[in-house]
DNA sequence: GTCTATAAAGGGATAGAC
DNA sequence: GTCTATCCCTTTATAGAC
């Protein structure tokens, strides 16, 4: 027993990650009540009680599935380097997070976003994501409505992802990113302000 | 027999529109999985069978339930004359609904956008009131990119009212309508583009 | 016509065999 | 440690009594 191709851990660890990828999958695709313990298990291609021994709960499990995707929601993209803090610079990042969750938004986020209307704790998380990023905006936006502002920016951009990922309008499949963005962007500088930077 | 304070005909047009009432408001509150037969019928003061005898199954009783509602959306507010079709008045009458939005919106509305992203039907009838909005936006909207303006001034308006109704965002809450109104109509406006009516 | 009783199905969770 | 078998609950839906 000295040398293992997969220590048990590792082993573990693996099968871990494919329950979580599939759990987040299938949560992104039907929402968290018609998403069963069965099906994910079945995605994953393990026994459904293993499921049970590793994360306790289906509530646990979407917790897990979320939470990863909950902090870099809130950075943005994966850039949350010392980039700008202007409201110009915020406006560009989030139709910049626009133009990646095109293409492959986190599926954690969109996990999250599809059960955000009907399931409690989905709720919770999406008002605790979605404050933060009105936080950081406020602080770039001057002037009388500065918090009021910021939050019918995230409302606009949750419009348009739930628009465009969750209900999949046909009016929007297929869209470059750019094309949305690009046609967002005065609306968005609207509800800025006038930028005094 | 012959004179009846309530004819029974009466008398069960009366206990349906109970039953719809209640059924709206528990579909509007938790979403078509967790609002269950038994709740509604307990919050409408008859038993559950009853419901199933008048409506046949739950999935019907949600059709009934958002169906009146699905024309009214589509009309935007109680009035839908001859009011002008040029952009600027459809992005008032929009902005006006959101006023009415707030206070009270109809309830079938609120049934349906809450079970949009997790239960089929609700989905299909979303995208198909959403659908109807852009078509008679898309008109009144000259230029190249129309109907994607149109589609994302829906969007803009869906997320609003995802936030406001729906997540209930502190940020937006006790916020008079006019105030949004007139802080989100910049950014519509935007999207219509130069109105050269 | 209205309600009681129950069928039928599905899913989360658990105990114990291997 | 992993899986088999099963428990137990909830829910929709139905059949038949009153």
């Amino acid at each position: 027993m000295g040398e293992r191709v997969l220590p048990r851990a590792e082993r573990r660890r693996r099968t871990e990650g494919r329950i979580l990828d599939a759990a987040r999958a299938l949560f992104a695709e039907v929402g968290y009540e018609r998403a069963t313990i069965r099906a994910i298990a079945r995605s994953a291609e393990v026994d459904p009680a293993l499921v049970m021994q590793y994360f306790g709960s289906k509530q646990e499990l979407f917790q897990q599935s979320v939470r990863v995707t909950a902090v870099d929601t809130a950075t943005g993209t994966e850039t949350d380097a010392d980039t700008g803090t202007g409201a110009e610079d915020l406006v560009e990042r989030l139709l910049g997070t626009l133009g990646a969750k095109m293409g492959e938004m986190p599926q954690g986020s969109l996990a999250m976003m599809r059960s955000m209307l009907t399931h409690p704790e989905a709720a919770t998380s999406a008002r605790q994501v979605l404050g933060a990023q009105i936080d950081r905006l406020t602080e770039s936006i001057h002037g009388e409505d500065a918090r009021l502002r910021a939050a019918l920016i995230m409302t606009v951009m949750v419009g348009v992802t739930v628009g465009n990922q969750l209900l999949e309008l046909d009016e929007l499949r297929g869209v470059p990113p750019e094309e949305i963005a690009r046609l967002l962007r005065p609306s968005l500088r609207a509800l800025t302000g006038p930028d005094v930077s």
